[in-house]
DNA sequence: AAAGGGTCCAACCGCACCGTG
DNA sequence: CCACGGTGCGGTTGGACCCTT
């Protein structure tokens, strides 16, 4: 350490890389004795050849005690982040802060890598022709998988007659994605009845079972809310995609926000709608006849897509 | 077994904010 | 009021590791 100072006490230039157990060993003496503080300090006085910010950020994300380091992000957490990214945008520190053990560092990994994957399958989605209305049933393997993308997925409640899926096409190209790479899962024969795409709307809380944002955007009522683009992208919360036999819906009037909602990045997340019920309060008085059956459906098994 | 691609995550960078002199 | 240093935060990068083919 030491010897890596210049001459004349000037600190040689600042290390980088990995930290060396000395140098950790180092960095908790240091906050031990001066609290986890005056981290230009530990260069100054010839601690470590690190600079304040690099001390700093050691501490933070590895050092400090009672991280979570090395344990996977559990369902509960995954649930947490993408609600209150959903509702305060990208504002890790923050969300961090609601997880116990979790930096924001770690925070901002876990949506990274999920935005990659997302983007990906978005990508792999995109280039696939025209959809048709009713699902296709291939079999290929439209995308990669990893041990973290195994999913088990609930059965499909509405057989053939849930063929598609109203949304904008690029998201429908990627929900379609989604599906065949879930339906291919070997440990997960099934189909997805339906996918909650976080495109820009929120969902009611009578179907989530999770408090709506508050937004002055909030549909009022529809069987597929939208909101034009811009807002959307003011208030990004999740979007209720609903199934539905084949065409009743694709004519169903989403005057003049289709265009605006395809613009839109296609699909941000995906996830099983949870199983939920129509309430007596519910305002989806517009209801096609598949989507009312879909709601009839006896509540299928809990969550089960394990980013 | 090897290559290629994907995932994870530690660490760096640049910028903004804040307190202090 | 302003300059400056310290700190915090979000975005990005690079490498190790893992999985699939």
């Amino acid at each position: 350490m030491v010897a890596q100072r210049r001459r004349g006490g000037r600190p040689a230039a600042a290390r980088k890389g990995q930290w060396t157990a000395e140098e950790d060993e180092v960095l908790r003496r240091h906050v031990r004795e001066h609290g986890p503080r005056e981290w230009s300090s530990i260069e100054a006085r010839g601690l470590l050849p690190r600079n304040g910010k690099s001390c700093r950020l050691r501490w933070v994300n590895k050092l400090q005690p009672g991280l979570r380091t090395g344990c996977k992000f559990t369902q509960e957490e995954e649930r947490m982040v993408i609600e209150m990214q959903a509702k305060v945008g990208n504002k890790w520190a923050l969300i961090s802060k609601q997880l116990t053990g979790r930096t924001d560092n770690d925070v901002k990994n876990f949506w990274s890598t999920r935005k990659k994957k997302l983007a990906r399958m978005s990508k792999a989605a995109a280039p696939a022709p025209p959809p048709s209305r009713r699902r296709s049933s291939s079999s290929s393997r439209a995308l990669p998988s990893t041990p973290t993308e195994s999913c088990s997925l609930m059965k499909d409640p509405f057989q053939e007659s849930s063929s598609s899926y109203h949304v904008g096409e690029s998201s429908h190209q990627a929900c379609t994605a989604m599906e065949n790479q879930l339906t291919t899962d070997a440990q997960s024969p099934g189909r997805l009845p339906a996918y909650e795409c976080s495109l820009g709307l929120p969902a009611p809380e009578s179907l989530t079972g999770l408090p709506a944002p508050e937004s002055p955007s909030w549909p009022s009522s529809g069987e597929l809310a939208l909101v034009p683009a811009a807002e959307c992208m003011r208030n990004p919360a999740p979007l209720m995609l609903y199934p539905a036999a084949s065409g009743d819906m694709a004519s169903a009037d989403h005057s003049g926000y289709g265009d605006e909602l395809a613009c839109l990045q296609p699909v941000l997340e995906f996830q099983p709608i949870q199983p939920y019920g129509l309430e007596d309060d519910m305002v989806f008085d517009e209801l096609s006849p598949a989507t009312l059956d879909f709601f009839d459906q006896p509540p299928p098994p809990p969550p089960l897509i394990k980013w």
